[in-house]
DNA sequence: TTCTAAAAGAGAATCATTATCTTTACCGAA
DNA sequence: TTCGGTAAAGATAATGATTCTCTTTTAGAA
């Protein structure tokens, strides 16, 4: 993807392959993937990785903003190559977690919050954490 | 705290001093601590008490829904004893996490999903996360 | 092509959490 | 009130995700 390369280069980020392969890994797997998620997946085409480069370039391209962590309530740390706003679906009896966008949602938690301020607290972004059960 | 007492006993675990110690820290706390916030406060009245009794109680407690885990985006747990349902507000700068209660947005989202299914998802709860920062 | 800082590789170290095994103590029943 | 069984606590080793350190490689500018 070039896509890739002109991010990392409009980041100021040198172009490696190996940044190059987890970023991709990332946007393909597509479900959170945990650091061990995106190892198996690049060690196909990238057998001699490193793990701690996958950890060093994930916190690098976190720090870019060209990733998200995860926010969930297992020590294992996953990460969301979606940057544009959205929510997260997380299941109860998995570990599953989805994104969900809602335009219309959005509109009206912005305008409620435009109007009722938090005291003592200033707004940068409100992301809705909807828990439940994926029904197949 | 009798109710302490009460609240194990209802969800038939046996009433240890332990147990009670650790949920009234998390209670006293208050700021959403984490394992070893708990050990360091419970040390002062207990201090032979084990690491392993401190994780093995915040889960049975979790699991018995006396307490919650908060979700974050590092990899330690951190625990919260307020049960009804509230938001939280997390700080950019810090580790700081506070609880936020808003009855009228509650209903304004609840009456939204009421009327707006996610289809393939049965919601069972939904709590915000704003992220932004405290004014002191 | 050369040079150099930045990045990757290798593997040890860290540290929050879990597991194992032994000892203790809660609590129901006698 | 004591007793006994079992759940829980204590002690400590083990695990495993993540970080650190040090060496080697390489991207990319000159």
């Amino acid at each position: 993807m070039e896509y890739i390369r002109e991010q990392l280069k409009q980041k100021g980020l040198k172009i490696t392959p190996q940044r190059i392969a987890i970023y991709e890994a990332v946007v393909k797997l597509k479900n959170h993937p945990t650091a061990e998620h995106i190892l198996d997946y690049i060690k196909q085409n990238h057998p001699n990785i490193s793990v701690g480069t996958i950890y060093k370039v994930l916190d690098s391209l976190v720090e870019n903003q060209l990733l998200k962590r995860v926010k969930n309530e297992k020590d294992i740390m996953r990460y969301d190559a979606v940057m544009q706003h959205h929510h997260h679906l997380y299941c109860i009896e998995s570990e599953r977690i989805e994104d969900f966008e809602d335009l219309e949602l959005n509109k009206i938690i912005t305008s409620y919050f435009a109007k009722k301020k938090i005291k003592g607290f200033k707004i940068n972004d409100i992301t809705l954490q909807i828990t439940g059960e994926f029904k197949n």
